[in-house]
DNA sequence: AGCACGATTAACT
DNA sequence: GTTAATCGTGCTC
């Protein structure tokens, strides 16, 4: 497979883990209005099983997280703090539930409407965040429950340039303040150093 | 029907 | 380092 080639149901299909680890150094596309928006993911997380009682799916099936427990390749968007939108791509098997979080990219195409959404302020600071990037890319609950495979999504994501074992750093993921250990602590996200 | 809280961000001190 | 903004979701009554 070329680069630039949409990533397959079977691409998404993997472990969540082997999913998130390689979606590092892929891009992410937005189709807008015949624009195009893109960036390079350099950030991810994984969530995976009713067990991991970081996820969402720990509440099980409920109308919220139906979708994880579908078909992978599907966008989970999903809003939270009141104020933000947060993309997550479908993993697994049809019937196990798990997703990969998107927590940054490095903005490419559409640079110009990207700085007007995210006000203007120092391109670092455009989409080196979950939020951000849905910000960004004009990414909210309208598309969630999308097939990121189908010929005709608006977001999807292209194969790219593969990243090599030593530029990939695991980390705890962020933002699970009261969820205890050991999911709190286990190291299912993915950094790809600039 | 009500309530506590969250896979965050920006603007503070 | 701390905190407000702000509302859908899932849990309890």
């Amino acid at each position: 497979m070329k680069n630039g080639t949409q990533l397959t149901r079977a691409f998404f299909a993997q472990d969540t883990l082997k999913v998130a680890r390689n979606l590092l150094g892929a891009r992410l596309v937005r189709l807008e209005n015949g624009r195009r928006l893109s960036g390079v993911i350099i950030e991810t997380e994984a969530y995976r099983g009713e067990e991991d009682l970081g996820c969402h799916c720990r509440a099980g099936r409920t109308k919220r997280t139906e979708i994880m427990y579908g078909l992978p390749g599907y966008s989970y968007i999903y809003f939270v703090y009141g104020m933000h939108w947060l993309l997550n791509f479908v993993t697994e098997r049809d019937g196990f539930p798990g997703a990969v979080l998107i927590r940054a990219i490095i903005p490419d195409e559409g640079q110009g409407i990207i700085a007007v959404r995210r006000s203007e302020r120092p391109r670092a600071e455009w989409t080196n965040g979950p939020a951000k990037l849905c910000q960004a890319l004009g990414i909210n609950g309208q598309q969630n429950g999308q097939d990121a495979c189908a010929p005709n999504a608006s977001i999807f994501v292209e194969r790219g340039t593969e990243i090599p074992a030593e530029r990939v750093s695991v980390a705890a993921r962020v933002g699970l303040n009261t969820v205890p250990e050991p999911w709190k602590s286990i190291p299912w996200r993915f950094l790809a150093k600039v």
